[in-house]
DNA sequence: GACCAGGCACATC
DNA sequence: GATGTGCATGGT
């Protein structure tokens, strides 16, 4: 037990250094690019498994349609909002997806992100993990980003770095990794924010799959040989 | 042409 | 519970 509380607490102060280092090498990241919280939840639905750039120009091509609301998108026929939203990649699935999030906000809160917000924060997470197409990171981008609760956002390249850290295993589970940065760090939804926005950052340039370990500015960090 | 991208559901063992 | 597979466009 005592023991457990050791390990934790150190693996806790190095999410604070790694924090401290990508903050003051990268700055401010001015994240999510969305311009209301109903379109930063289409985002964080289309950007499954995707590059952001081609999400931008889906989100386009709906303002564009002027269907980048409520009730645009659910009067729309799925196969013709699957047309709109093709440069994202899977469209079909992130049609139906998109439909059935947005059924759910039309029937559960009229349409409203607002009211959504005023929802109780464990079981709108609950709530958001029943529906078709949103699994926990999605949950949690739209808790973060869209509602601005204080929930971690666990993704690809917050696993990467860390366990090319040696602090997690690649393949644990994801409550186990959000459950590492809600006990190390301040319950802050900018805090949060800008956390995640950072891991992102390292993990394009530097923690991809074939990685540049020794141009990352965490390598200093590493308590592990450098691949 | 290969590799990668801010996942998820579903089938199967 | 672990592991495998389909989904698809567009940039490097």
């Amino acid at each position: 037990m005592e023991h457990q509380a050791s390990q934790e607490s150190s693996a806790g102060k190095k999410i604070s250094d790694i924090y401290k280092t990508l903050s003051e090498t990268f700055g401010l990241q001015h994240w999510w690019p969305g311009d209301t919280p109903f379109e930063v939840a289409i985002g964080a639905i289309l950007t499954q498994n995707t590059n952001w750039g081609n999400v931008e120009k889906a989100i386009n091509n709906l303002k564009t349609a002027r269907s980048l609301n409520a009730k645009g998108i659910y009067g729309m026929a799925e196969s013709e909002l699957a047309v709109l939203i093709r440069p994202a990649g899977y469209f079909n699935i992130k049609a139906r997806r998109v439909k059935s999030f947005i059924g759910f906000l039309v029937e559960d809160y009229h349409g409203s992100m607002e009211k959504m917000k005023e929802e109780d924060l464990r079981t709108l997470r609950e709530k958001l993990l029943e529906v078709n197409g949103i699994g926990p990171e999605t949950a949690d981008s739209i808790l973060l980003y869209a509602l601005e609760k204080p929930v971690f956002v666990i993704d690809a390249y917050t696993r990467r770095v860390l366990s090319r850290h040696g602090i997690m295993d690649l393949d644990e589970s994801y409550e186990v990794f959000q459950h590492l940065f809600h006990s190390s760090l301040k319950k802050d939804v900018k805090y949060y924010n800008e956390y995640h926005a950072l891991f992102v950052r390292v993990g394009k340039l530097y923690c991809r799959p074939k990685p540049l370990c020794h141009l990352c500015p965490l390598k200093d960090l590493l308590l592990v040989p450098i691949p």
